[in-house]
RNA sequence: GCGCCCGUAGCUCAGUGGAUAGAGCGUCCGCCUCCGGAGCGGAAGGUCGAAGGUUCGAAUCCUUCCGGGCGCGCCA
């Protein structure tokens, strides 16, 4: 079985739903596509839909009235397989399904194993996503570590959706803080402090030290082979953080000529000058006051912006114009950029920049991060005191571990403000709800372990009381409607760019399973054996789902802890 | 002043048109003859910042206002 030909048993059903309202009109669709969603409250039944409250402007008829045809439509579609329907509220219609058609669920779920909800997408596309980009005179700093946190877990959710994703981050390796770095460095080979607007962090002697001949060779070169070690540094960081990209992109390059074309020996212009090239070609910049300008204001800008300086330089944005003009060419369907909430105010220029440069606007996204603030026990953290250092992505994993890290800085939506308290992701480890997930994982695993090792364990009381009923029984069947929301859950956070979505519904499937834990033995002697295989088979699926979430997010997955 | 984000339980946060608004932590009361107690059950706790509007229906959409964060360079 392929991932294409994986349907998800939901997804059928909502087919079949989608029919019983063509009936119902006629052939019209509603502006809305009709939800099918789990209600909140169990006694809405399995499954409900607000299809019939859509419908009265088609039909000319009141929902109540809509919804009794469209029960004898999806009676009609579904036999044997739909156990109940009841028309409700202000018209909704709540299904029930038979212990069959959730039998047959479950095993389209176990058949498909870790991919079950995965390549959902209708329309697979080809993104580039650019994350982090920290600059590299300084270590990855906490803003760094949510924007890795997000982009990694973006990446990871869009990929298992099915989408193509190119994950790059974009070194700031050009322009005078580079000149300012590299005399910092030179600073400290030699004793002495740096200039006063240089980098005062402890690191850069640490740096320094590792450049032969620091205090004598070009300053320039000081800050090249600076750099070069600094990003080392942050991939290494990163890394540990689960955290990777395909490649990093020097901004220098596109300042650079480049390599002639083929069976040319004329070296091609930078793609910076190539960039102000089809601008201009395209009536898009014009000159004033001897500098050149990009037409920003079209995209909804409250100015317009310098790219290059009268003097000839150019400016920090240029070199964003020829980097956008870069991932355009190179001809991903789609570009995405998370930045830092400090950079808000960079979203119209960017997007100005794409489209001038022949981008259609519904294919650029900017993704903003907002702020993280570290608390311990309800203070304000200082964590590091080094001067001109944030908060290092080191010290934070140091401090909570790298699940905890991720968790919490990715179970939450990416454009609110996180207030993280150390104390709490530290010392309470043990009830947070990473490690809750984590140990719902090991522990089916361990049962999992057992079950293969042809372990039965002793009756529970009570349980020779039960009779030898083979239907499904409550804990079972929540936790498989629990397990069914998966691939609409992967849909709707990857569609929304919102992987905090699944570490929510991560949480939220750890509880459902601990009630059928509770509620449900498997390996007990006296538990029927198709019970058994059918609650075996709960269990692998969970457990399949919960390790895939977990993957998403970039945690852990544990077969014991 | 203008722009972006946020305002939901004591705290941290889910929930972008559906039925009685949820979780974790914290607090209180219970549960280890039982597949992993890093667990489970229960309780208390909310004018969804405020006021208008749209709609059969609003935490969710619109307007205004009030709070908080961030940004408004020919710096990078």
């Amino acid at each position: 079985m392929t991932d294409a030909t994986i349907a998800s048993p939901l997804q059928r059903l909502r087919t079949v739903l989608d029919d019983a309202v063509l009936n119902v009109t006629g052939g019209e669709r509603p502006r809305s596509a009709p939800s099918l969603e789990r209600p909140k409250q169990a006694a809405h039944g399995d499954f409900a839909t607000n299809a019939a409250m859509l419908l009265p402007k088609i039909v000319g008829a009141a929902p109540p009235m809509i919804a009794e045809r469209l029960t004898v439509a999806l009676q009609e579609h579904l036999g044997d397989a739909l156990r109940e329907v009841e028309v409700a509220g202000p018209g909704f219609l709540n299904l029930r399904l038979s212990d069959a058609w959730l039998d047959a669920a479950l095993a389209d779920v176990v058949a498909a194993g870790e991919r079950f909800g995965a390549a959902g997408v209708a329309v697979p596309e080809a993104i580039h996503l650019e994350y982090v980009s920290n600059n590299p005179t300084g270590p990855v700093h906490i803003g760094g570590a949510r924007g890795a946190a997000f982009g990694s877990g973006l990446a990871n959710l869009l990929d298992f959706h099915g989408h193509r994703v190119h994950r790059e981050y974009y070194v700031n390796d050009f322009g005078n803080q580079v000149a300012l770095f590299g005399a910092s460095l030179q600073a400290r080979a030699r004793g002495e402090e740096p200039p006063e607007e240089g980098y005062q962090g402890s690191y850069v002697a640490d740096v320094a030290a590792e450049i032969p001949d620091a205090a004598t060779r070009p300053v320039d070169e000081v800050a090249v082979a600076g750099i070069a070690l600094m990003v080392a540094r942050q991939k290494a960081s990163l890394e540990r953080f689960r955290t990777t990209f395909d490649r990093w992109f020097s901004e220098r390059s596109l300042h650079q000529p480049r390599d002639p074309a083929e069976g040319s020996a004329e070296p091609r212009p930078s793609e910076v000058d190539e960039a102000f090239g089809v601008l201009a070609e395209q009536g898009r910049s014009f000159e004033q006051d001897g500098a050149l300008w990009l037409r920003t204001t079209e995209s909804g800008d409250d100015k317009d912006r310098v790219m290059r300086r009268a003097d000839g330089r150019p400016t920090y944005f240029a070199s964003d114009v020829a980097y956008h003009y870069d991932k355009r060419v190179r001809g991903f369907d789609r570009v995405i950029d998370v930045l830092g909430a400090d950079h808000h105010g960079y979203i119209h220029r960017l997007k100005a920049a794409f489209v001038a440069l022949g981008g259609d606007e519904d294919r650029i996204e900017i993704l903003i991060t907002q702020f993280v603030n570290l608390f311990e026990d309800g203070e304000r953290a200082k964590m590091s005191k080094r001067a001109g250092e944030f908060v290092a992505l080191d010290e934070l994993v140091d401090d909570i571990g790298v699940d905890a890290a991720r968790w919490y800085l990715l179970a939450r939506s990416h454009d609110t403000t996180i207030d993280l308290d150390l104390a709490e992701a530290r010392e309470q480890s043990q009830e947070n709800p990473v490690y809750y997930v984590q140990y719902a994982h090991a522990r089916i695993r361990s049962i999992l372990q057992r079950a293969a090792d042809g372990e039965v364990t002793g009756a529970r009381e009570g349980d020779d009381e039960a009779d030898a009923s083979t239907a499904i029984v409550d804990g079972e069947r929540e936790l498989l409607l629990a397990l069914l929301a998966w691939p609409d859950e992967v849909a709707e956070a990857a569609d929304r760019r919102a992987p905090h979505r699944i570490a929510t519904y991560a949480l939220a499937l750890a509880r459902q399973y601990s009630a059928f834990y509770r509620d449900c033995p498997v390996l007990a002697a006296g538990v029927p054996d198709e019970v058994r295989a059918r609650r075996l088979d709960l269990c692998r699926a969970t457990a399949a789902v919960l390790a895939a979430a977990l993957g998403i997010l970039g945690v852990d997955a544990p077969e014991r802890m």
